[in-house]
DNA sequence: GTCTATAAGAGGATAGAC
DNA sequence: GTCTATCCTCTTATAGAC
């Protein structure tokens, strides 16, 4: 059940910073001008994340994610006014997570070298299944026009897609790849080929090497487009 | 909790039953050993297939499809025990509806004109938003593993890779495509292309045109895998 | 075959005490 | 900052009349 078990610890180190003092963290809190309880609120972000990864916005219920913060659900909803706000904090979150590994908006550039961190975004996010999940149920959720998470889907997709399109155009322009490609829809078909992979790998893991078929992708597409 | 089991055809023959006279249906159903109202049944069957499709199994109430059948919530159990046994029938239909353009589990043998039949597929689907819309949020919320449709998308998928396996592996021994391809990993490649793009289109239609990608990209495939 | 009525519960959100 | 208590709505499912 608890898809996302392992994830969760370092999950939570990224965001809590660890078991300091209560006092120590609020001291600090006032001084940096946050609000008081900042620990209190990375402990909610992170299992709010397990939680919508693992059931959905829909499916998941404030009052479980309340117990297990330990707290009521009143109480969390003193931290976060409203379920979407939740969401919303939890999705920022998702985001720098992941700029920490790879700023997303900002590839190495060139082709190769941008195809090439990808498949090590692959095979980092291989390891981390609770977090794919996370992107991929809501993803799939989002596509409802009228679902909270919409219009961070939509956005997500137009950035990705300019940045790996940037990337590739330059390759274009200064002749590591063939004149004649077209980088709009070869940086399409390459996220398609992520979030498809992803699929397939969350629901039925043990079927397919991932990381081992992106990367086989990778090498049959620089071999096409290469100059 | 065995979503994938039973109901099949039987469900699909009874949805494209249409506009008949229902004294005749009824009475084609008895001798068929069928349970009478069937078109009943299969206007249920459509809204139900809309509202999932619209907003997930999760987001969709009993009631909403109760109330754009005309009839009341109790009345729609009366013909689905369950909210989970009328997903089932919808995933059935569905499974018709694409068996009627193109039976995925038996594709056209060799590698090229089982591609080309995906492309004449994913240019169906982009004139069919509402469907791929149902299969993509349904296969979103099953990569949960305990949602109603998980054992069917879990299947669905294995199917369908392994018909697309094949087809290239007699490509391979056939001498059609080179004899170092890697027909299982290839297969996955193409189904993920179809999901990812399918995401990508249903997020924003108007920032790409799928079925225009999806040929760019098997071309591209079929001059790397052609002997 | 369809209805009304209702059980039995979970959902999100608010008010006010401490 | 967290609690209890409460409200109101929506949910799935059942019972029994017609």
């Amino acid at each position: 059940m608890d898809v996302s078990g392992t994830a969760s610890s370092e999950t939570a180190k990224q965001v809590a910073g660890g078991a300091e003092p209560a006092a120590a963290t609020r001291a600090r809190g006032r001084r940096q001008g946050y609000a008081t309880g900042d620990a209190r609120r990375a402990r909610i972000l992170n299992i709010a994340l397990q939680e919508f990864g693992e059931n959905g916005y829909r499916g998941t219920s404030l009052a479980r994610i309340a117990e297990r913060a330990e707290l009521t659900q009143a109480g969390l909803l003193h931290h976060f006014r409203s379920k979407q706000e939740l969401l919303t904090a939890v999705l920022d979150l998702r985001d720098s997570m992941d700029a920490e590994r790879l700023d997303l908006s900002n590839l190495p550039d060139g082709g190769e070298p941008a195809l090439r961190a990808l498949v090590a975004l692959v095979e980092h996010n291989a390891r981390k299944p609770g977090i794919v999940q996370l992107f991929t149920v809501l993803t799939g959720e989002a596509v409802t026009t009228d679902h909270p998470a919409h219009a961070w889907a939509r956005e997500r997709y137009r950035l990705l897609s300019t940045s790996i399109t940037t990337a590739l155009r330059h390759g274009t322009e200064s002749g590591e790849l063939r004149a004649d490609l077209d980088p709009e829809a070869c940086g399409r078909q390459v996220i398609a080929m992520m979030d498809g992979l992803q699929l397939q790998w969350l629901l039925d893991p043990e079927q397919m090497d991932m990381a081992a078929v992106f990367r086989t992708y990778i090498e049959g597409l620089l071999g096409q487009i290469r100059a």
